[in-house]
DNA sequence: TATGAATGAGGTTTCATTCAT
DNA sequence: TATGAATGAAACCTCATTCAT
């Protein structure tokens, strides 16, 4: 009896293992450029394997976007319930999104991934509604506290709850990107070896750019936008 | 020389050719999607030919990112020439980007490629010397009015010119990529035909979305945010 | 003992199951098509399970094709058994051909499948042995009678007993696959979609075949190559 | 100028011995045994290439199919271009099958392999539309002496000319594939080496049916069939 | 006996790139 | 300069088979 629910959990295991491989492979080579053979690999599987637990390669990013959309939208429910109104749980969404960012920091770029799911031929059915569906639910997860804002009469009406959120959302993303960015690059070895080699220079901006507080400026970022919307 | 000249000219115009069928093929598929095939075909060249422009995949994808971004740094110029003082041209310069959007629309994407120089390792330094010169120019030419609404007080020097910039930057460019997604989603062939089915729904959420009005959703929020980093 | 024996009694009975169900999916999708998890599914047994009752897969088909023969061979005989004279006992041999159609249908098939016995490296050397000596009995039941046809003075001595035979087996066994092919191309789904799609148009030639009478056709048959051979 | 069609003559020559080569591995192996692996060391290709001149290997198969059913229907139209009477017409068809047989022995094997044009899903349409009308012109061949000599008088009523033409043909082909697969067997080397170690037997039955005169059992054949159609 | 889990070996197909002409 | 032809290398995926339990 606990037989059986042993073996369901190490095969959960399984599937956690190579999620989480996957993730770090999509992240460092980008979905199509990540092998099966890499996330073999890494998984310490056989390429054969894999097959036995995803259908395909674009079920397992499928998965892997899932579970981080999953894990974000969880966040921001959590932090959200510290607070009473409405105004306060908006920014402690921003909170959550700074600490996702923090806790899961590589798995965010997924998110924004530009491949999302354009030409996505081959999942299966079932595999791609959960997908939606986690997507709705996040958004509105985000929307909901906007939306009581507007009707408190916090924030002005001339934006709609989507508008506010949509702006939100994109803004402190962009932010978050930008940096994600920067700190790839000095990351990336090409470029560093090329910077060994002097072939390339760090120039003052770069070095600007790294070593920019980024959590002030999201703060900052996020006080202002909310703010912008709010009755005057 | 005449002669020399007319070829030297020629060889420059294939090599736009070239470019601007890459452009469409890369936007259209994704830079990894794309083959040298489609580019050949596009051009209405040989993909032998391609080799006698550029040393290789790489090095097409590095020129066109270098002509893009040189394109987008070209608007806000002129854009920033338009207006004497500091904070004017600072608006301008959103303006620019939003003209270059626009104008140039899916072009947009290319710049925040994450592909973009990681795991670049054919190109030759030439070709990627060029590019982080472009690069260098494109954020001194953005920084360059900041540092002095900087030094005219308009700005609080709470936050420093890089941070400036860059918030603004990645805050607008965050709110138009996500713009970007919606459309791109909804044109999707393949979510169409999903949607044809009846697999998937179209749901309010995503209709919301597609309806907003981003014109007044960007320049609302350029607003707010140069105003946040206003003196009070 | 009796414990002994129904174990006995229910290996033999799996050992049909997966024989029945493995004969399914080899008409269905041709032996090479078709795979041990196909087979597995059908029979509610797991993929190793079948490995504890034949050795792999050649030896499945060994032995349904080896099941099959048997069961032509029986019934030749059950129907020869109910003739006295060898001309008459030869005409029932033809009914049971055409018995044989009619019950196992699809199974006929199987009979000169191309890929028979044809690089069957991996069969025991028992179940091979099995397979050729239903072969030999398969023949010799259908050479017996010609043989006292011959002896009695019914045949003309111009054929061997092995020419008639053949020639009558060769000739039924023609018919009846021309036949069978016809109502598979007509029952294939791809070939039903592409008709549907009017891809591909069903001529008057084919619908014309499948009108065709062919118990008439058989029997016609049967008799002239029968007459053919006998004493002017 | 003549460059221009030496290329095109070479790339047919090509083409010719890719499905030359195509034909013995298929032959061999049975479609889905063969690989696109042995049809490039067989043809001294490398396997990319192949895939310049076919699409895939369906309509590499359905190309080989359809160039032997060509080269039959041609053989039959010029055998009978030398008869003016139909009935003789027919003869010399069947004396055309013959001919087939001892040039393109091998060959002939393809026209019943049993995978036909079943589950071909990856046929460009043009290729698939090719083969469906060569099958028809052979038919349509095949039929018209028969025709002729049902309005003549010279067959009885009693069937049509498609049911003779569709006896005629089925009952030659299953007594050569009959004898081709006595060959193949007894040529098989697995076969050979279990006779050579002694593990199977040649019995007297199997040697029988390699000695056998099939030529002047098919004109036997041939004959009775036909004579059995006419008027009494 | 029965099976869940794992995999080695191998299949088809794609594509950036080269090279003789 | 321009290209038709050819290919090496690698990707995704499948499946018969094994093995510990």
């Amino acid at each position: 009896m606990g037989i059986q629910e042993r073996k369901e959990r190490e095969k959960e295991q399984r599937k956690a293992v190579i999620m989480a491989c996957a993730t770090k492979i999509f992240l460092a080579k980008g979905f199509v450029n990540a092998t099966m053979e890499d996330i073999a690999v890494c998984s310490e599987l056989s390429k054969a394997t894999l097959y036995v637990y995803f259908k395909n390669k674009e079920e397992i990013i499928l998965h892997v976007m899932n579970a981080v959309l999953c894990r974000l939208t969880e966040l921001m429910e959590t932090s959200m319930s510290r607070a009473k109104s409405a105004p306060d749980k908006i920014s402690l969404i921003v909170e959550a999104y700074m600490d996702f960012y923090s806790d899961f920091n590589a798995q965010y770029e997924l998110l924004s991934s530009q491949e999302s799911t354009a030409g996505m031929d081959f999942v299966s059915l079932e595999c791609y509604k959960d997908y939606v569906a986690q997507y709705n639910k996040f958004w509105d997860t985000l929307c909901a506290p906007v939306n009581v804002a507007l009707e408190d009469g916090y924030f002005s009406k001339e934006f709609s709850a989507v508008e506010i959120a949509v702006t939100l959302w994109s803004t402190i993303k962009g932010l978050m990107q930008n940096m994600d960015k920067v700190v790839k690059t000095q990351n990336c070895p090409d470029y560093q070896k090329m910077v060994a080699e002097n072939k390339v220079n760090y120039n003052d901006f770069q070095t600007e750019l790294l070593a920019l507080d980024y959590k002030k400026m999201l703060r900052h970022l996020s006080d202002s936008v909310i703010k912008s919307f709010q009755q005057q």
